[in-house]
DNA sequence: TTTTAAGCGAGACGGTACGTCTTGTCTTTGC
DNA sequence: GCAAAGACAAGACGTACCGTCTCGCTTAAAA
């Protein structure tokens, strides 16, 4: 039988005071930005000491991606809608619903600011967040090139990485984010079919 | 006409002080990363004092931001190559052509970065770089729409959003620049002409 | 009756660090003199934070007032001798050796000269050395009172000043310090009889 | 014979300036105190350059000891009073005069604290000040001496010593300065007749 | 008259210390 | 053995002055 390699002695993980510092670093973020949070500024509001932090966490961007996760809801829904255009059309929707939640921007911001600036965290920030739903997006792509209705001359990768690069560069350098024009405007783009060639 | 109010009195500033930070500051993001960066540093490598750092830029990206137009030549070219087609791809291989001078890439990641902490810089980042550069791009899309060859369901606005998104998405979530392929299928993308509709 | 108000959580106080920053103070100030000493400085030697020095004292003053009491024994004997003769002269020997133990006189001087700039220090200084030693020696007019054998003309107070005027001028303003003629001179001074009147 | 080694080609130093830095800097320290005056502060007040007060003074304790002679008379009468007695009388009267002049307390302090910092102004304010009135002083005794008045057990340095010691030290710890009933029991002191021996 | 040499107000310069802030670790007591 | 409290070493921050060095101008003696 496999044996569990830590009896589990003393005391255990606090799930209240979990739920409370990551609580805390995301109101915390939304009131002075990302720079003005301390990790002994989120331990004092979440009431928990700073090594508690520590212990659990690598650094307070750690702690606001958990935090991310926990306000919104990060599954992206790659249900079959019988055609790529409306799949493009969900998605889209999906993602603008996500920055619409508040504080979510300012969040998406600070974690992409710090993910440049430590590698460490940029990897782990890439397999939390970035290659998840860049994963969901190629699912629709590939779904489609199943089907035959898949853009011509785009590869799957390129048109992520104009999807993805839209959405984040009007996040990160503009005050726009997703309208209905947009997601039209996308859909259209990636759908249509070339007159000839 | 304005005069200069002032008639200039005292010492003059130091050009070649200037440009030893400017070279400093460039050449310690390369070697130690932004983060690692101080402005203490940066003064002792130019054998400046910190005062003058402080007395010229506010914070170390504004040093940074003027060491990058130093460094690379920011003015885009948007000359008339007689097609819309033409004129894309000869902006986007500038660029490119940006990108691949030494130390833009990690110097673009962390003024981008810097961007998202600090509003001021955000605003002087956005003046000094951002809206310099799609000022160039939407110059290339207006001539188009004189011409009458302007892709017909993109406005110049989003337009630009995808192809700057896509660079710098590039840029700041993968470790892949514009190559050739990249180049060709933008540009496609942007030229073609819906079948029908 | 007064109880401790917090039953003292979290980590002690470091005796060790203490008693190092004292040290590496009082070493500093023989080496380089009160105003070459930096906190900085202080803390490097001692081994210790910066912060760690804020957190304690004031001012590196503060620390230098503090490292004399470690250093040299600032207790005055003010045990009956008999008559006030014997225990001006007494007191007049502790002085002297007091200013005789190696490093005193020039930290004396920065504390005094400190508290000439800092009023704030100004009073710590005087509760914590001068009028502990004019306490000391007005105990001593007070009992020569109450034996009889006062100097008739002079009030405690202005034998105190003119004791301890002599010999903080001679630490200030000159190079000599108490020799064996002056404390005779003195003693007989205080304590002589006037001839009528 | 050496002649004055240039003939003074140039613009003549402005007297003008001379005196409106010495006004600054002893209304500054009053205002400020000594450690919150900045030759940049002085230089701002007296509508003169900084290189200008640099070019005449060493230190802004110079100039504040310059500035202390054009405030108040720093010469002493020594004048023959008839009896020892009488001239101490005088003397310290003159001494107290000089306390009393406005501002010359303070500039006093910080004067006598710079000269524990600094040795070379130790020097400058030794010669300047200090020497300049214990020789006032020492005259007067010199004169008893030759009278045949003079108190017998004390030295004419000891006795400079006790006085001015006093005074330092009523000005540098405490808040009393020279009074009548101190003026009477100093001189008293210094010219009784001790009892026999 | 022209030159030449200071003096001057202004202010940038290379430095250095300041006192504060934050980081991540360590230590203590209590649960 | 986790948690809260908080002291610790380390070191960057941005500010304030230091004393020096231009800069362009003024003043006055020398040529």
């Amino acid at each position: 039988m496999a044996e569990d390699p830590a009896p589990a002695r003393g005391r255990k993980r606090s799930e209240q005071t979990r739920l409370a510092i990551l609580a805390a670093a995301y109101e915390l973020t939304l009131e002075v930005g990302f720079a003005g949070v301390t990790v002994e500024g989120v331990a004092k509001r979440a009431g928990a000491g700073k090594q508690t932090v520590y212990r659990w966490w690598a650094t307070k961007a750690d702690v606001l991606l958990e935090a991310l996760a926990l306000k919104a809801d990060l599954t992206v829904s790659t249900a079959d809608q019988g055609s790529f255009e409306a799949e493009v059309d969900a998605f889209l929707r999906d993602s603008a619903a996500l920055l619409a939640v508040p504080g979510v921007v300012p969040v998406l911001r600070s974690l992409m600011a710090e993910a440049q600036r430590d590698t460490d965290f940029r990897h782990r920030f890439q397999d939390g967040f970035l290659t998840r739903r860049r994963a969901a997006f190629e699912t629709v792509v590939a779904r489609a090139a199943a089907r035959g209705d898949k853009p011509v001359h785009l590869t799957a990768a390129l048109a992520a990485d104009l999807v993805f690069g839209l959405i984040w560069y009007r996040v990160l350098a503009t005050e726009r984010l997703l309208g209905e024009d947009d997601i039209t405007a996308v859909r259209r783009l990636l759908s249509e079919q070339p007159g000839e060639e």
